[in-house]
RNA sequence: GGGGCUGUAGUUCAGUUUGGUUAGAACGCCGGCCUGUCACGCCGGAGGUCGCGGGUUCGAGCCCCGUCGGCCCCGCCA
């Protein structure tokens, strides 16, 4: 038997073999008694020539005509240069052509509710039905290819770095705090629930109590809250943990893996990253994630603002601007949008002004000449730029201003295509402090270690106590986040005390965690990296489900199986479980 | 939980403003012809629960109420 090759891999180096080929008709154009036939497989596309001139018979001639899109064949021939004229230089492979010798049909197809070709127009919402179809196009045929080359380098490259992979449960106990949890009822323990885990968490750092050491994992985690472009209810995390570590170290495996990985998809990784405190961060973009392709900075107008007569100015805890390039150009229209939009965002309202010839502003009367010029030098900007600025609280305003930044930069067209920003953000606040419940709660989570020189703020100033900390950016997203943990039970203990937990409630939730923690536990940290966002990112997708081969839709089912579904009263009695009147 | 957009042949859409004869187009599909196509071409043909339910009306794809689904955003996501 001929040995089979993959379509999309035929070049003229080729020509002479005698192929077979194996796959999905992607197209029949027949004139006849000559076909071609365009051969699909996972690797691509190429032309084959059934033609009763060339050695094809009646019979193969026959099965050539019976074929339509998406049925499976198997076919043989010879790999031929085509002459001049009828090369196809929109196909890779349009420089040669199979002349088949022998066709069969290996299965039939219906006829497909979409094309499966990559420039679809099929809505989403069909292509998810029939995701099984939507997957055969090539674009997202590479997505799933690209992502097992990410899944491959990451274990070889922690490999090299003595980790080792380690399984950790998928039914696993519900600690409230974080996100909502999926939870499995218990057939043997009626009343009780398995929780799906949010990460592996607290496996990990017992796998470090373990003595392991360095511990990976590409683990699935689920949250069950709502969905958007860049989050799934299940989506899969690069987990590391290592001990006798400290921060460096994790920096610098995590560049390490960078620079294996983007490169997959031609994507330089330049390191050592760049690093920025949290706290200039929210200075300097108003978010923890600031996206470095552009400029468009926060600036402190606070002194300037003072000296204007206006009160919102003046009773303000702080003014911070942005300059829009060229945005004297806006329309009132536009402005008044973006208005609406910083109200939305919480801010108290939108004051604007431009650097034109008329001195446009909203605070006109209020302007004079020597503030619009203190305004321009403070704020160095050019002929026809336009300032947006907000006054108010201060975490408030920078928020505020941070959001407004990117929806202008991306209306705008400001954000270049193709650049790859990479950034640390460190020196965390430790918590943050929620108004709904007054009470502080941990911004990243609980078993994060406070900066050594912060440890009696646990106490005293809370809020002001730094954490061990940070996360890792790329272009406003954040990639992955991670600490070094706290692996004193009594520091654990002023921790939970800190974060108003009893010591009842911690001994109930992750008391066989503390208990670990009693025999000797190593210093430890780590981080967690987004698998799905960082194919998003290297693949160019708009959204998660271009990069996941069987996603769920924006109200979390799955439009092919239709999960989530009723179950069997049989099933729910096993388990215990009636459902209330009404649902 | 809130806001915006959206649902009409297999598919992508038009038709909804101003209710009125038989709901159109393109692509796809089916049959026929065709030896250099790759958006093949030409001839012929079939194909509709206007998401679903109810209401208003002499009459509803179009108006009203409800409901189901899809996408985006806010809240939420330690």
């Amino acid at each position: 038997m001929t040995e089979r090759v993959y379509a999309g891999t035929l070049r003229r180096e080729k020509v002479g073999r005698k192929v077979a080929l194996a796959g999905w008709v992607q197209k029949r154009r027949d004139f006849g008694e000559l076909i071609f036939v365009d051969l699909r497989d996972r690797s691509g596309i190429c032309q084959v020539v059934v033609d009763r001139e060339r050695g094809a018979s009646e019979e193969t001639v026959n099965t050539a005509k019976e074929l339509r899109s998406e049925f499976v064949v198997r076919l043989e021939g010879e790999v031929v240069e085509r002459t001049e004229g009828q090369k196809n230089p929109k196909l890779a492979t349009g420089d040669v052509e199979i002349v088949a010798t022998h066709v069969e049909i290996l299965a039939r197809a219906d006829t497909p509710p979409f094309a499966v070709e990559d420039d679809t127009d099929a809505a989403e919402e069909l292509r998810l039905k029939y995701r099984y179809l939507d997957l055969r196009r090539p674009s997202l045929t590479q997505n799933m290819m690209l992502r097992h080359k990410v899944a491959f380098a990451v274990r070889d490259y922690m490999n090299r770095n003595g980790f080792l992979e380690v399984e950790t449960p998928i039914l696993t106990k519900s600690t409230p705090e974080g996100a909502r949890d999926y939870l499995v009822p218990s057939r043997v323990h009626h009343g009780t629930f398995y929780a799906l885990p949010q990460s592996p968490q607290i496996f990990k750092q017992l796998c470090m109590v373990a003595g392991l050491e360095r511990y990976f994992q590409i683990a699935r985690c689920f949250r069950d809250e709502d969905l958007r472009r860049d989050r799934q209810p299940e989506f899969t995390q690069i987990d590391v943990e290592a001990s006798f570590i400290n921060e460096e170290f994790i920096y610098t495996l995590i560049e390490g893996l960078f620079t294996e990985v983007f490169p997959l998809a031609g994507i330089p990784v330049p390191v050592p990253f760049p690093r920025m405190s949290w706290h200039e961060a929210m200075e300097r973009f108003g978010i923890d994630r600031p996206d470095m392709r552009f400029g468009m900075e926060l600036k402190d107008v606070t002194a300037v603002a003072r000296t204007i007569e206006f009160e919102p100015f003046r009773a303000a805890a702080t003014v911070r601007a942005i300059v829009v390039p060229g945005g004297a150009s806006l329309s009132r229209k536009r402005i008044d949008d973006l208005t609406e939009e910083a109200k939305k965002l919480g801010a108290s309202g939108l004051i604007w002004v431009k650097f034109d010839a008329q001195h446009a502003s909203s605070i006109k009367k209020f302007l004079t000449d020597a503030s619009f010029d203190a305004l321009r030098q403070t704020l160095r900007v050019n002929e026809n730029d336009l300032a947006l600025i907000i006054a108010g609280k201060e975490l408030k305003v920078l928020d505020a201003l941070g959001q407004l930044r990117l929806r202008v930069a991306r209306e705008q067209g400001m954000i270049p295509e193709n650049r790859f920003e990479f950034l640390w953000v460190t020196d965390f606040p430790l918590f943050e402090w929620d108004e709904e419940t007054q009470r502080y709660f941990a911004r990243h989570h609980p078993f994060t270690s406070p900066a050594a020189a912060d440890i009696e703020k646990l106490e005293s100033d809370p809020g002001a106590t730094m954490a061990r900390a940070y996360d890792v950016v790329l272009n406003g997203l954040e990639l992955g986040g991670g600490s070094i943990r706290i692996n004193q039970p009594e520091v654990q203990a002023r921790m939970f005390r800190a974060l108003g937990i009893t010591d009842q409630e911690a001994r109930q939730r992750f008391g066989f965690l503390m208990e670990a923690f009693r025999y000797g536990a190593p210093p430890h940290g780590g981080v967690a990296l987004g698998l799905d966002r960082m194919v998003m990112l290297m693949a160019r997708a708009e959204s998660l489900r271009d990069v996941i081969a069987f996603p769920k839709t924006a109200r979390a089912q799955d439009l092919m199986s239709d999960a989530p579904a009723a179950v069997d009263e049989k099933q729910l009695d096993e388990l215990g479980i009636a459902l209330k009147k009404g649902t």
